[in-house]
DNA sequence: TGATTGATGTACT
DNA sequence: GTACATCAATCAC
């Protein structure tokens, strides 16, 4: 079984803005059962310290954030709506005292039975298991003791790069070598270079009468079957 | 000590 | 489009 190695904390170590595109095209991989269960991200949200209203570092360091304000390269992870999980990478400057980017949607791309069996809904398309937070940390076996773990050292919980020619049982992630418009399903399969981005409002976040381009902090790989979401129409940025 | 609130997903009209 | 499940953290008294 071919278990792609892990980013190192430098990757993670910089501000949630730089750390969400940047994280689109990488890998989320998670050993369950010994069996690799992993998925290419390709929706992000930044969050960032306690003067950014929306984030969970607001009001400053509890037992649930924690993670948040810790070494960058960890997970944090946190109940949503009492019922679901979401996973997020911690990422932050040395001035920064926390931060971290919510993980929205990825396509699964290993250990697709496995993902189907953890969502609960094997019908699904497969670019549906996990888009969304919660329907992602359920395909990705997921859950809150995992918060806090360091991504950085493989498995079981690691953040990885695309491997530029991926195993034969791999699903095809329809990426293509290198820029352009060809995303979509039947595009030849490669590592992502310079992903098409989209950019727009975080989702379900209250903006308070400031206009959202104020704060454009989600980011969306363009056509995507695996979005959680459709951008907003044309102000929904390219090229980010 | 009690009330409100979500970084959501599903089912139903 | 709307209703609702379900609970820890946070906020208002």
């Amino acid at each position: 079984m071919h278990l792609p190695p892990a980013l190192p904390r430098a990757f993670s170590a910089r501000s949630p803005l730089d750390l969400a595109p940047a994280l689109i095209g990488t890998l989320l991989c998670h050993l369950v059962d010994g069996t690799l269960v992993a998925a290419l991200i390709v929706e992000t949200e930044a969050y960032l310290g306690p003067e950014d209203r929306a984030s969970h570092a607001r009001a400053g360091r509890t037992a649930r954030t924690q993670p948040m304000f810790g070494p960058p390269g960890h997970a944090y992870v946190y109940r949503l709506y009492g019922m679901h999980w979401a996973f997020n990478v911690v990422g932050h400057t040395d001035q920064d005292p926390a931060g971290a980017v919510l993980i929205r949607a990825a396509l699964p791309v290993a250990g697709l039975d496995a993902q189907r069996r953890l969502r609960g809904r094997p019908s699904d398309p497969v670019p549906r298991l996990a888009a969304g937070p919660a329907r992602l940390c359920q395909a990705l076996g997921i859950v809150g003791a995992d918060s806090g773990r360091d991504l950085t050292m493989g498995p079981p919980l690691w953040l990885a790069a695309m491997p530029s020619e991926p195993p034969e049982e791999w699903a095809d992630a329809g990426l293509a070598p290198g820029n352009g418009p060809e995303y979509g399903p039947d595009a030849s399969p490669g590592p992502l270079r310079t992903p098409p981005l989209l950019q727009g409002p975080r989702v379900n976040v209250d903006y308070a009468g400031e206009p959202w381009t104020e704060r454009p902090y989600r980011f969306g790989l363009a056509g995507s079957p695996a979005l959680s979401r459709p951008f907003p129409g044309p102000g929904g940025r390219r090229d980010v």
